[in-house]
DNA sequence: TTTAATTATGAAATAAAATTTCATTTTTTC
DNA sequence: GAAAAAATGAAATTTTATTTCATAATTAAA
């Protein structure tokens, strides 16, 4: 884990002292990977055993051992965060901005996933009779992303981006039946009501939402999608990108489940593809 | 620059014993940042000033601060390369290696981007008459992102994943059009003609594909994202995560380009959707 | 409350690590 | 092959970190 976020969590772990240590590092990490024991110790107004006693407390060896740790938290943590755009923003500055807080999210998205739950959907999904996604606005598009991916399996597989398709969709399913309804928000109201008449007709329900949203109670699995959308451009852009890995992963799960000679089957879906494309020369 | 490269680089500038020191480090690093220098002087068979007086030439302030950049180089290095699923991964392990390999995807893609590109896109589309987006198969739903993305902005804008309909649309595309075709192989025989179509009756097209494809040849501009996709899955994966980075960086282009009484339009558009969701607590 | 036990803290001493100084060796230049 | 320049390491010095131990603060028990 990273330092600074253990720091963060045993905050109150701590000793009065000792958190004066930790506030003052988490105050400007950058500044104390370059100072000594001694800076620190006067920085935080306490003494230097109480520093390195703080080092070894979060299960470092000593002081230096403990800037190591710092420094590649440090190397880590900032290359992808949620970095906002700016106004002003250049074309190369908004585009970096924006790759990295897609990566950012990725990295928060994964954290949040729980591979319990993903087994427990690709079960599911191998033994589903017929598998329906259904998504709106921009997770429509992770639900027919969804349908292209599973389609390619041989397997029943519907998409629906359409309020009334899915509630009669939701309406006709039963057991063994396996409904995917995607939105990050989890607060669509007709979303929510598809997912509770598709429970009500005994499918399968899995939600791909944040975690604990009106949509998430009324699922048979959650799987948990958790990004920190930049709200300030008004358009949903990580989190559809982080469902789309989630898909990516289902989808892995699924081929993987089914053995080798069901990926040779994928081959062959891939090949007949061929004589629509230009030959490559190398 | 990170510091193991840049040892690589200046190692023919280091005197004999300096070398020694080098190659220590380079061979296990990992091994170095945990050493003292006396320990690191005794492993290269030279003295500990000898050491010092390396890390300076590499403009560090000394042993330990020395050892703080390589810290970091090593935290940097090692998180998103692109890892292959396999045979035996538990779910765990799949679904870590395939958000890392999208993640490294993402940065090999902004890699790839050239930001005038971008900028000559942008303005083209804040000048544009009428917006279409064109893709077929994973890159479809790309495209139809986009759309949902550039309605919002209250511009014309379509999208089609049906060749005929893609035809139709560039026959009657005129000055001032604007037609984004999206391909990651950039070989698809229909898109390539689309595109040379749109081109004849005088549209700007922009081509969403790969570097040197045959798409590329036929665009006005080409915004090129390479992406290492795994193909023993036989699923696109990344690129298509990668082309909808590119369209929020486009999307995010537009709305700067536009001014901040456009954001608050975009603002409005969101708000109306308030109605149809369950109200949040916190 | 008061007292005993426990825990937290810092001053000083010690130990470890890094750096500087400087004499010696090696290499280069003429 | 001698002089100058550069490289190197032994030893001394300085800086930094750790340990020890006495004292202070906090908590638990009476």
């Amino acid at each position: 884990m990273n330092i600074l976020e253990k720091i963060a969590n045993e905050l109150d772990m701590l000793s009065k002292s000792e958190r004066k240590v930790a506030e003052v590092i988490l105050a400007s990490p950058s500044t104390v990977i370059h100072s000594s024991i001694a800076a620190l110790a006067k920085q935080a107004n306490i003494s230097e055993p109480t520093v390195n006693r703080f080092c070894r407390r979060l299960d470092t060896k000593g002081y230096p051992d403990f800037k190591l740790h710092l420094a590649q938290s440090l190397a880590n943590g900032t290359p992808y965060v949620n970095r906002h755009v700016d106004e002003n923003d250049t074309a190369d500055e908004y585009t970096a901005k924006i790759f990295e807080s897609t990566m950012a999210s990725l990295e928060l998205a994964r954290k949040s996933l729980n591979s319990n739950d993903i087994n427990r959907s690709v079960d599911v999904l191998t033994q589903a009779n017929k598998i329906s996604f259904f998504g709106l606005g921009a997770s429509a598009i992770v639900a027919h992303d969804a349908q292209n991916k599973f389609f390619r399996f041989n397997v029943p597989v519907v998409y629906f981006d359409d309020i009334l398709m899915q509630r009669m969709s939701a309406i006709n399913s039963r057991q063994g039946d396996v409904v995917i309804v995607i939105s990050h928000t989890g607060r669509t109201k007709s979303l929510v009501e598809v997912a509770s008449l598709a429970k009500e007709n005994d499918a399968t329900v899995i939600g791909i939402t944040s975690t604990g949203t009106p949509l998430a109670k009324e699922c048979s699995i959650v799987l948990s999608v958790d990004v920190s959308e930049d709200t300030d451009l008004y358009m949903p852009m990580s989190s559809r990108i982080a469902q789309l890995a989630l898909i990516d992963v289902l989808a892995t799960g699924f081929t993987l489940r089914r053995g080798s000679k069901f990926r040779d089957n994928l081959k062959k879906v891939k090949d007949s593809l061929r004589s629509s494309r230009f030959e490559r020369k190398d």
